[in-house]
DNA sequence: ATATTATTTAGCTTGTTAGCTAAATAGAAA
DNA sequence: TTTCTATTTAGCTAACAAGCTAAATAATAT
């Protein structure tokens, strides 16, 4: 996975942004109305996001409705946990073996 | 999950520090060997990552010996597809249900 | 005590990031 | 066409991050 997804991830407004898109779309101003900072400083959010390709825009008229790209965050996710051999899976059924 | 770990993670030496630290435990100096950057550098590199509490240094003699906290990367994954509440498990057997 | 080795801390430099305001673009409404 | 609204782009500043060298610390070996 791409450095890019990781520095996107880094900033919490970002994450915040994903996580709204994660219930539904939303256009630029319906985002940036949940922040308490200026338009274009979210503008370059999205940049930031969509350049990662976590999130896509789409002119609807006069607005951008922004969209959540589930699948790669999705991917980008499961390549962290093989990156780290990380696995979360739920049994736990057998013990290591262990001499004693 | 603290912003801390998402950007101890959001830099690739930190990430392979990680990723070798996987596989067995290491000196500062034999971490420091498998990257072309000077001692300083990746002293602040485990620093950042201590301060995330990703890994755990222990002095041992003249050296140093980095761990990693295997539990504490783990949940720091957890939280993070809880977060954007991705769900990596396993069975995909029911559809889901749509006007058809 | 002195020197050697391993590591960190301090201080500097350069590049990046995240905020801002002002101006540009583009579509919708009048 | 003029105005209004939504959004981005441009350009600025301050803070942060990551690299470096030189110096400090701490343990080991002579």
């Amino acid at each position: 996975m791409a450095t890019k997804v990781y520095k996107a991830l880094a900033d919490p407004t970002r994450r915040k942004i994903l996580q709204l898109l994660r219930d539904r779309d939303m256009t630029a101003g319906e985002l940036s109305d949940q922040f308490p900072f200026a338009r274009p400083t979210l503008s370059r959010h999205f940049n930031v996001l969509k350049n990662a390709d976590l999130i896509q825009g789409t002119k609807l008229g006069n607005q951008i409705v922004y969209r959540l790209n589930v699948s790669v965050l999705e991917e980008a996710l499961l390549a962290m946990m093989q990156a780290f051999k990380v696995d979360l899976s739920v049994s736990e059924a057998d013990e290591e073996p262990g001499q004693s």
